[in-house]
DNA sequence: TATGAATGAGTGTTCATTCAT
DNA sequence: AATGAATGAACACTCATTCAT
C-alpha cells in the first residue's frame, strides 16, 4: 500500500529521470566524438533536443555531469566483472574471465574508453578542482583490487592486488586505445580474438610476478 | 664547409633559435602543469618573459608549437630507443633493452610522457584538423616497428613488428601513466625496478605470441 | 450584514489573502537581507515554501510585488504619523511628533527604510517603466504635505508644505540610511535619542525657514 | 634627462590612460541615466566605442569600476571642500562654506549624487563581498570628519567631529536627491539658492547640538 | 624584430516567465 | 488553485589572434 502510494510521485519523477538520462547518453556520445573539452553545453542539449537552461536543473556543471557520467561507467564496468568472477569458480581462469569481461565492455562501449583515457589525463592536471574525480578514481581501484585479489595465485597483500589492478587496467585500457586509434587511421586491426590472447599473455606474466613477489 | 658558410648568419639565428626553444620548453612544462587545454598563450609568453605577439613570430598557432614538441619528444625518445639498439648485439636482450630505455626516457621526462598521452585522446576527436598530429604519430610508430622487428624472434612481418611496437608503446604509457597518476594521489609508487620487471614480463609474453604468430 | 455576506467567500479568501501576505513578507525581508535586485523570484518562493508557479498567481511580475510593498510601507508610515497628528492639539508640537512617529516607524521597520531608499535611486533611472512607482511615490508625498502643513507656522502654500514635507522625508531617511549603514559597519551608533534630537533640531531650522518663506 | 627619457614610454601610457578615462565618464553617465544595476559592460563599450574586451584590460570586472568611480568621485568631493575650508579664516563661516562647496560640487556633478546614494545601497546588502567599498566609504567619511572638525564650535571629539560628518552628508545628498527626482517628476524646483539656505539652516541646528553636547 | 593594446566571436551560466499536469 | 519542469534571451567574461607602433 505505502509502495502503491508513491506510484503517483513516480510519474513526474520518471520523466525527470529519463531526461536526465538523455542528458547523460548524449553527453557521453560527444565526449566520445569531439572530446570532453570541445562539447559545448548547448552541443548536449542541441542533440538531445532541450532548452539549454534545462541542462542546469540537472547538472550544476560541466564537471559535475563529467562525475556523474564516470561513476556510471565505473558502476558498469565493475558489474560486469562481478558477474564474471562470480560465474568462476576455477581460480586458474578468473583472471582471463576478468580480462574477457573487461575487454567486452570496452568494445562494446568504446565511449567509455575513451571516457576513461581523457580523464586519466584530467587527474594529473595541477589546475581546478579534481578531488571528486580522484576519489571516483580511487574507489574504482579498490574495488577492482577486492576482485583481483583472488585470482591471483599464491598469498597476495591488498597492496599487491591493488597494483595488479592497475596493471590490468593499464593494459587493456592502453592497448585497446591504440588499437581504437589505429582504427580511426584506417589500420587494419586485429581481431578481437588475437587481443584478447595478446592480453592474456602479458596479464599472465604480469601477475606471476606480483603474486609471487620479487625473488 | 657548407657548414662554415652558414655561421654569419648564425649569430641571429641561435638568438632565434635560442627564443624558440625557450618557448617550447616553457610550453611544455605548462602542459604538463595544466594540460594542454587549460594553457593559454599568455601563460606561455608570461612565464617565458616575452611579448604576447612575439610568439607568432615564432608559431603560427597553438597547434602548430603543439605539433612542433611532439615531433620533438618522439625524435627524442626513437633516439635513446636507437641507442639501446645499436649498443646490443645479443637478440635475446635488445627487446629488454628497448623496454629499459623507453622507460627511462619517460622516467627522466614525465611531460612527454603526459603530453603523448593528452596526444592520443587528440587522435580520436572528430574534430578540428587532427590529421598532421595523425601522420606525426604514424611516423613515430613506423620508426618504432623498425626497431622492433629485429628484436623479436622468429619470422616477423612488419604488420606483426608495427602492432608489437603498439602494444610496448601502450603497456609502458598506459602503465607508467597510472605509476604517475596513483603518485600524484599519493599512492606508494613501485619503485623503478619492479616497474621494469613488470613490463618486461608482461612484454615478454606478449612479444612471444606477436612473433611466433596464432597457433 | 454585508460584511455577514461576504463571509462564506471569505474562508478560501483568507487562505489566498494569507499566502499573499506572506508572499509580501518574506520579500520584504529579502529586499532587506539582499537588496531588491539579487533576491530572485525562487528565493522568494523558497523561503515562504510555495510553489514557484504560484507566485504568479498573486502578482503578476516582481516590479507589481514591489509596487504593493510600497504602497502598503507608504500606508503603514502615513497612518503612523496621522495618529501622531491628532495627538497631537498644540501647534508647536506637532511637527516634533511628525518627526518622532516618522523616527520610530523606519526604527521598527528598517526593512521599509532601506526599501525607500533604493526605489527612490530607482525614479531617477530613464530606464524601466516606473511611471507606476513614481504615482504611488508622489501621492505619498501629497498626502505628507497635507500632514505637514497644518503643522508650520504662519500662512503656508501648499507647495511649501510640500517641499516640507519632502525636505521631512529626505532629512529622516537620509540620516537614519547613514545609521543603519554605519550599523552595518560596526560603529558605534547613536541612540534613539540622539537621532531625534539631531532630526528635530535641523527639521526647526528647516520648517522656520519654509514656512516663513521668503521676503 | 632621466624624466625626458621616459617620455617614449609616455606616448602608449597616455592612450591607456585615455582609454581608462573614457571608460570610467561613460560607465558613470550611463550609472547615471539607467542604474548600476541595469548598465550592461557591452553599453559601457559600445558608447565608448571600444571593443568589449577591451574592457577587461582595464577593469577586472564592473565591480571593480565601481570601486574606482567611487573612489574618484570622493577624491574630487573632498577637494573641493578642502579648498573651501582653506579659502576660509573665520570659523563661524567655515561649516557654511564646506556646505556649499558640497552642494556646488553635486549640483554640478549629479552623476555623482546618483551613484554615492545607490552604492549606499549596495553598503547594506548582505551579499557579495563588498568589504572594498565599506572600506573605500569609511575613509571617506575619516577624512570629512577631519574637515568638519575644526569647523564646529567648542571642544569636539573626534567621533562627534564624524558623526556631524555624516550628518553633513545624508542630509545635502538626501534633499539633493529627493529635489532631483521631484524635478525628474516635472516638478517645480527650489534654486540653488532656497536649497542653500535650507541646508544651512538646518546644517546649523544640528552643528550646535553636536558640538555642545546634550545640555 | 618585438611588443602589447585592441578585438569580438564564443561559452558557461542565470533567471523571469510559461504551461502542462 | 498549485506546482515545478522547461525555456531561451541575456549577460559577464575569456582568449586566440591581429596590427599599429
Amino acid at each position: 500500500m505505502v509502495l502503491a502510494m508513491n506510484k503517483p510521485a513516480t510519474r513526474i519523477q520518471r520523466r525527470k529521470d529519463k531526461t536526465r538520462q538523455i542528458l547523460l547518453d548524449v553527453a557521453l556520445g560527444l565526449f566520445y566524438e569531439k572530446g570532453i573539452y570541445w562539447t559545448k553545453i548547448e552541443d548536449i542539449t542541441d542533440r538531445a533536443d532541450i532548452g539549454k537552461g534545462t541542462f542546469y536543473h540537472y547538472f550544476e556543471t560541466k564537471e559535475v555531469l563529467l562525475q556523474v557520467l564516470l561513476q556510471q561507467g565505473f558502476d558498469l564496468l565493475l558489474t560486469r566483472m562481478k558477474e564474471a568472477a562470480y560465474a568462476q569458480t576455477s581460480k586458474s581462469r578468473m583472471l582471463s574471465s576478468l580480462v574477457r569481461a573487461q575487454l567486452e565492455f570496452y568494445l562494446e562501449n568504446p565511449e567509455f574508453l575513451l571516457l576513461f583515457h581523457q580523464v586519466r589525463g584530467f587527474l594529473q592536471l595541477k589546475v581546478l578542482d579534481v578531488s571528486a574525480l580522484k576519489h571516483t578514481y580511487n574507489a574504482y581501484l579498490d574495488r577492482l583490487g577486492h576482485l583481483v585479489g583472488p585470482a591471483l595465485s599464491g598469498k597476495t597483500t591488498a597492496n599487491g592486488a591493488r597494483h595488479t589492478a592497475i596493471a590490468l587496467s593499464a593494459f587493456t585500457t592502453g592497448l585497446l586505445t591504440h588499437h581504437v586509434v589505429a582504427a580511426q587511421n584506417g589500420e587494419m586491426q586485429l581481431g578481437r580474438q588475437e587481443i584478447q590472447e595478446q592480453i592474456d599473455r602479458s596479464v599472465h606474466g604480469l601477475t606471476v610476478g606480483a603474486a609471487g613477489g620479487r625473488k
